[in-house]
DNA sequence: TCGCGCTCGATACAGTGTATCGAGCGATAC
DNA sequence: GTATCGCTCGATACACTGTATCGAGCGCGA
């Protein structure tokens, strides 16, 4: 959709095609019967996905939400990618938020430690992706521009930036997207996984009856041998476990290529 | 698309709800004006995902492609999401047929070399990413119990069970699902950085022209030093490069878990 | 007070995944 | 050979999606 006058005024991005929502101000408010915003809307659409995953998120339900018709909510966004966008940046915000308390998620609690506030950053992420499973789901999927990713992504740079046997820049920027990286797919594995066992009834044993068929008839054929010892004799960690050995050994890698002190 | 071995025998699938694609046989082919298969149906919903990506694959143009109505479908697949695991598996398959091939994916070159093994299994699953970009949005978002699927991290864990330093066989999942989950993340990084920079024009200096400004305006305002010196002073290397980066941090990390040789 | 022009949002449209159920066909019984 | 049954299949129909369109309605300038 084109801006009706042709040529949109003062703000940047140029080139074709309208600019980004984050380029895009609000627009102001008008005395409306029921006033909106952008958060408005993103609020309702958070907890619309909240209650019933992604795929109850229509621009309809959101709009109904606000006592509002659908097109109402095009003065505020473009299109509905936009608001995916935006839901994803207000996760980004929670995020940010609870930095703030002392909260360091490690144990070793010293302040400038990279390893630690690596740490704290990835457990916030998690805790946030648990609170909002849809979270995973919108992850890694479109690059993240959002006032708040930015801010979160400066946090882990300058973590990093300026700490000991960190070269230079571009150390730091390996380092923080291999972590982010890991993130988001064990974020994503772990979503995926607590869906699947929701769905087959609730509990650890349906789950355990429904992909167990499967697997068991897999492994019986014996042609998957290492397949078989990890079913067979595998421990069952628990996700935030499994989640910290993974994070652990990537950060090992890290420290490992760093410069000796001195 | 490699079948490794069938593992549908007796169709079990305890419980309430229909049996997964993986435990429900195809169907016979009925003698019809135009046969059909999951196989036929899958290679057509493939091939529109390459030429248009996820969102033109329907049903309706799926079941078109084949000269069928869309219901017919519903023989082979009990809903669109079973197709895009199916989709999924395909490229699985692909995979898999890729390491065939003399084709170490590694400078050491040196069989029985877990690193080297790793490394091929990620790069192969790049490739296949790079053709397929469809695949990074599917990537993570369910649990993968195809036969390809399975195939390949039967591969895998193969590779490291046993392997001098691995103690058993949850240092080996550990180290399997660690990189798994930066593959997963990396490749979806990449995927939809590709994509924005597509979509902005074809070429590098849109992208730097439409994510530039935000960019650019956003680092101006102070509040982002070391995100600053990211955009100012970061090498810009390419996508391989990086994702190769990343993937030997995380090599880097297990291979400093392992246990001390004799 | 009149007229213009812009903006907004109800209506409409093309398309989606899939439930339903009558038509059509194969096999069986006489 | 024919009549009947029963099952399977896929065309039709439905509820719902994101969004283009354009007439109504409002604010503002003369």
């Amino acid at each position: 959709m084109v801006q009706r006058g042709g040529v949109n005024g003062t703000d940047g991005a140029a080139g074709v095609g309208r600019p980004t929502v984050w380029d895009r101000p609000e627009p102001p408010s008008r005395p409306a019967p029921s006033p909106l915003s952008r958060e408005r809307i993103v609020a309702a659409a958070v907890e619309l996905a909240d209650a019933d995953g992604l795929e109850a998120v229509s621009l309809r339900k959101v709009a109904a939400a606000l006592d509002a018709g659908p097109m109402r909510l095009y003065r505020y966004l473009s299109t509905k990618e936009e608001l995916l966008d935006l839901m994803v940046d207000a996760v980004h915000g929670e995020i940010a938020a609870a930095t703030d308390p002392a909260d360091p998620g490690d144990p070793d609690g010293r302040g400038g430690d990279w390893r630690a506030e690596l740490r704290g950053c990835a457990h916030r992420t998690r805790r946030a992706a648990l609170r909002h499973p849809w979270f995973a789901d919108l992850l890694g999927g479109r690059p993240q521009l959002g006032p708040n990713a930015l801010g979160n992504l400066e946090t882990a740079l300058a973590a990093l930036y300026g700490a000991p046997g960190f070269t230079g820049i571009d150390a730091v920027l390996r380092a923080v997207r291999t972590v982010d990286d890991y993130l988001v797919g064990a974020l994503r594995r772990e979503t995926a996984e607590r869906r699947a066992e929701r769905a087959t009834g609730l509990d650890k044993d349906a789950w355990r009856r429904s992909a167990g068929p499967h697997l068991s008839r897999t492994v019986a054929t014996g042609n998957y041998p290492a397949l078989a010892a990890a079913v067979r004799y595998g421990t069952h960690t628990d996700p935030g476990t499994a989640f910290e050995a993974g994070l652990d050994l990537v950060l090992d890698g890290i420290a490992a290529g760093l410069a000796p002190p001195g």
